[in-house]
DNA sequence: TACATTTCCGAAAACCTTTTCAGTTTTTCG
DNA sequence: CGAAAAACTGAAAAGGTTTTCGGAAATGTA
């Protein structure tokens, strides 16, 4: 392995100074056209990268942006961060990974090593929709959230809509006809079974039609089976029912079909993330909302990329979500 | 936000010169006990840390690795990824996560990217454990391959095992007294389905028993379901089937059920992944095989360290998976 | 030709840390 | 007490890049 170019084997093969080089390699003017050229194919021949370690320590951008993650096992900040990472990696930045695993300490520890590293921005990636203890405070560099928002709203912060996603899975069933409408989905003390079920209960309230009955529960298949039982117990007729979730959908399907009832025909379903191997397996595969997260992660890093230059969007900024249609409707 | 300390300011602040100041904080002999103590305080004060840009313009290790994966919707590279980043945010390695979306050219991309940042080393983590064109030749740093091996037997590549996998799947059925075992899998031109295939033949064998049938078909639930005809409709009277891959599994036993045979009564099922989401949710919760992936990326990522300080490990190591026993056997 | 103007180029400083080497102070031993 | 050894400290250089500023060359004008 030779050793890696520096910016002075450029100018000395290219006949100039150092400062011209850079200043050829940099695009500035005071460089005649023919010179730069002369300068630019030294560069390639040499396979010439500058040390952006040189750089960054001129005080400029270090090009470098830290993912802070604290969504271990979950899955919904995998999508978040790949889509923050396509946004960086497409233009000349670099991400740095942190997976702090819920755990505080370990959080604080990649906030220092981030720091240390100079950092241009960080992405905080949560493992719900509930708001987060802030880190901005303090830290001299732009923070964006995505997924999870931080609970100052003076930071910037990007959530998918699960109001507006709601609204959309009951409108659709409304269309369909249905009237009878249940809502199952997870634990009362998650931002996201609230909003989904105030969402619901909106779009029940603007169709004309009373609010169906909630049944709260866990994020399970198993409570999707449960529930099923316990809705068609409640209320023989219903003819739809709107879930928090795939899982909880995919556990109600199955146990609505062992009972007897056709899906869509009898009840129609709608479940809630678009988690493939969930939705798209189900017998009837299931229509379903997708909250694009990979098209949050972007516009996250978008965001960050506006902050960095100084033009930050303080607030938590709802993304639109997606009604998938299949078969269960 | 104010100016970010420097050494300088530490050794201005513990009123010594900054050679003294530099040596106090890296733990070198030729400093007085007394004055090393002043500096620290000193730089705990101000909460210095040293910039990282100035450290590897010495030449030293910039203590950055690269982790490449090409696993964007995939989800085993994810366990992977995230046991190597633990492995390394644990000391105080800075992880540079890049995407290649399976995109050869993205590849590229990012290697220059990597190599520009002067890491001081890659891990490749592979979307399959099928062997991938190798990265290693002429790059300078050493590289580490996770899951998917390099196709270069030189470089050092960590696989889970899953010929003894399989195996110890089939040993479990036949202890438990299970005669006559199909096995399902997904597609023959993954080495994966071959591997699996190839350990479950080898443990019949070694049981004394004929090698069951093998019914190749894709990695889904579909799959399983389908496969649970031909299988019943091939060998009523069979006792067990070993699954290549949980969905598979699930699909199986959902589709065993409906025929109104009894699992695990009639027919064990032993399934392949712990994809916990499936393998619990299932009815009843699925035997599987654990491959471990977390310790396998973790694994990896001390291996890489090994490789940084010229201590490589060349070869294709086959990673331990384990039995997870739940009530589908 | 002499001078003013423009266009280019190069020397040198700055960024921050580590390390070497020489110098200074303290300690030890005869 | 004197000398040698040990312990400690600080000035300076190196590492690669960008940027500033002064100077040189080329061009235009009188």
């Amino acid at each position: 392995m030779r050793r890696i170019a520096t910016i002075s084997d450029v100018a000395h093969l290219a006949g100039v100074s150092i400062a011209t080089a850079s200043k050829a390699l940099n695009n500035k003017d005071q460089v005649r056209a023919e010179t730069r050229q002369r300068v630019l194919e030294a560069a390639e021949q040499l396979a010439f990268k500058p040390n952006p370690a040189a750089r960054s320590l001129l005080g400029g951008p270090t090009r470098t942006v830290g993912l802070l993650t604290s969504d271990s096992v979950g899955r919904f900040g995998i999508p978040v961060m790949l889509g923050a990472e396509d946004a960086f990696g497409g233009g000349e930045m670099a991400v740095l990974l942190c997976d702090a695993r819920g755990d505080s300490i370990r959080e604080q520890h990649y906030i220092r090593t981030l720091l240390a590293r100079r950092v241009d921005g960080i992405i905080v990636v949560g493992e719900s929709t509930d708001p987060r203890p802030s880190i901005s405070r303090d830290l001299g560099v732009p923070v964006v959230y995505a997924y999870g928002p931080s609970d100052d709203p003076e930071d910037v912060s990007f959530v998918p809509d699960d109001v507006e996603g709601s609204a959309t899975a009951i409108r659709h069933l409304v269309t369909l006809g249905r009237r009878r409408i249940a809502h199952v989905t997870g634990l009362a003390t998650y931002q996201a079974a609230k909003e989904r079920a105030e969402g619901a209960a909106a779009a029940l309230a603007e169709a004309g039609l009373e609010p169906g009955p909630v049944f709260w529960g866990q994020w399970s298949q198993r409570w999707g089976r449960q529930a099923a039982a316990m809705v068609l117990h409640a209320d023989p007729d219903v003819d739809a029912v709107f879930c928090g979730s795939d899982q909880i959908a995919a556990g109600f399907v199955e146990a609505a079909r062992e009972r007897g009832r056709r899906i869509p025909e009898d009840i129609a379903i709608v479940g809630y993330d678009n988690w493939e191997v969930l939705a798209a397996e189900s017998r009837p595969p299931l229509t379903t909302i997708d909250p694009n997260l990979e098209v949050l992660g972007r516009t996250a890093a978008q965001h960050l990329f506006a902050a960095i230059d100084g033009r930050a969007t303080p607030g938590v900024h709802r993304m639109p979500v997606q009604l998938v249609i299949r078969d269960s409707t």
